[in-house]
DNA sequence: TCTGGGGTCCTAGGACCC
DNA sequence: TCTGGGGTCCTAGGACCC
């Protein structure tokens, strides 16, 4: 058996946790730049401020309902999810981290316990350390985990809790859940599935094999096999290595200038290194890309793409950033309003393997001897004892494209000197 | 004026090998 | 008139997730 315990409107729940006042009030977060909703708190759902949707569609709405807005504050959200999960790993023994909000737990051991029961006091024990309130499914796949957790959250009279133990009643929940609710069923694999009849979860588990395997492939048969109890996503309790690394921003204003987008993308090349060396992996691709608002108009528009190889795998700042600034020099063209720029580094290897492909001309490619290495190392020590940030390489700026945050609440648990400000405040 | 960021997996098709 | 069979590797693009 697997248990999903995924956190309710985890960001704003995150915000609650340290200003009650906020209870029963509707609130929302916004996206980066202070763009989109992507977190809302039922009340802010019930006057139907929609997930991803513009906030400066719905300013009205937002004014007339008294709405609390929060900038994204992704140090808190982190800093709390590790809480949960630390509290999660203390009661069951194998867990898998699936997202910010949301882990699997291993129920199999516990079955001669009564597993609505011990959910509820996982439920209980999670709000009292960390004040987040979350809901469990429990069911035999992970898929129907899914579908359980979401009874559990739409329907009061679950509490929180919603156990699908046996076939009957597995049967009854996907006969209520539509197939777009899905976990792995998008929206155009709903879009064809409604196109042949098939619109509930139900009607999915009872398709033809042949039709799912042939529109919907092997991810589309898996999900399938699930639904019907046969379980093929196992726990995933080791974090696999990743396979790229990605730092993107939208701009707080359009930038035109060569420098200052030189700046942004030094950046977020800074970030890919350190994301890199933190990760213990070395990447020998570099991908960048630039691009206007998709919103201008056509003959304003323009999206700039390209990779390179590097001679060696690095995880070097200064390799990296000024790999990164040559190929700005190809893709820039003067005289468009650039608002997005982003930086991606691929075809990762474990930094201390000796897999690494050797160049064919070392005497043009000299292998980086260990000082370089160990300058990194001194910076990473540096930014770790006295903050991030504190010491960078001097290509990197943000003075020009820095994005909007302008309602964003203070570091409470990861950040003293903003702690003190709120205390001071009060 | 204003519209997020960061990932994974799978398939098809092209290029190559003997 | 007729022109094999069996593979691997790589990449782009499309689907999905939170």
């Amino acid at each position: 058996m697997f248990a999903l315990v995924d956190c309710n409107n985890f960001y704003v729940s995150c915000e609650r946790v340290f200003n009650p006042a906020l209870r029963g009030r509707p609130v929302v977060v916004l996206s980066n730049n202070d763009g989109c909703f992507i977190a809302r708190s039922e009340e802010a759902k019930a006057i139907g401020l929609a997930m991803g949707a513009p906030a400066f569609k719905n300013r009205e709405l937002l004014k007339r309902h008294k709405v609390v807005v929060y900038s994204a504050n992704f140090p808190l959200y982190g800093d709390m999810s590790s809480r949960v999960m630390t509290t999660l790993a203390d009661l069951a023994p194998d867990l898998e981290i699936y997202s910010i909000d949301e882990a699997f737990l291993d129920m199999s051991g516990f079955q001669r316990y009564d597993l609505d029961h011990y959910a509820r006091f996982i439920r209980k024990t999670v709000t009292q350390h960390t004040g987040i309130p979350v809901c469990i499914g429990i069911a035999p796949t992970k898929t129907l985990a899914k579908v359980a957790n979401r009874l559990a959250k739409k329907n009061p009279c679950y509490a929180g809790v919603c156990l699908l133990n046996t076939d009957k009643e597995q049967r009854a929940a996907l006969a209520i859940t539509q197939v777009e609710d899905i976990w792995g069923i998008g929206r155009q694999w709903s879009k064809f599935l409604h196109t042949q009849n098939i619109h509930t979860a139900l009607d999915l588990a009872e398709a033809s094999l042949g039709l799912i395997r042939k529109h919907l492939h092997i991810t589309g048969a898996r999900v399938q096999a699930e639904l019907n109890g046969k379980s093929c996503l196992s726990l995933e309790m080791v974090r696999p290595a990743k396979q790229s690394i990605c730092t993107s921003r939208s701009f707080g204003r359009s930038v035109t200038t060569f420098d200052e987008l030189h700046q942004a993308v030094s950046t977020f090349t800074g970030k890919c290194a350190i994301k890199l060396r933190k990760e213990g992996s070395a990447a020998s691709l570099l991908t960048l890309f630039i691009c206007t608002s998709p919103f201008n108009a056509p003959e304003k528009k323009y999206w700039g793409t390209r990779t390179v190889t590097m001679p060696h795998h690095t995880q070097d700042s200064i390799v990296l950033i000024r790999t990164a600034g040559a190929l700005l020099e190809s893709l820039f063209r003067a005289g468009y309003e650039y608002k997005k720029a982003g930086v991606i580094v691929s075809r990762l290897i474990p930094a201390a393997s000796s897999t690494a492909t050797l160049p064919l001309f070392p005497q043009e490619f000299p292998v980086p001897d260990d000082r370089q290495k160990k300058l990194m190392t001194v910076m990473d020590s540096i930014n770790q004892r006295y903050g991030s940030g504190s010491i960078q390489i001097a290509a990197e700026n943000s003075a020009g494209w820095k994005p909007h945050q302008k309602l964003l609440s203070p570091r409470y648990t990861t950040a003293w000197k903003e702690l003190i400000e709120v205390r001071t405040l009060q």
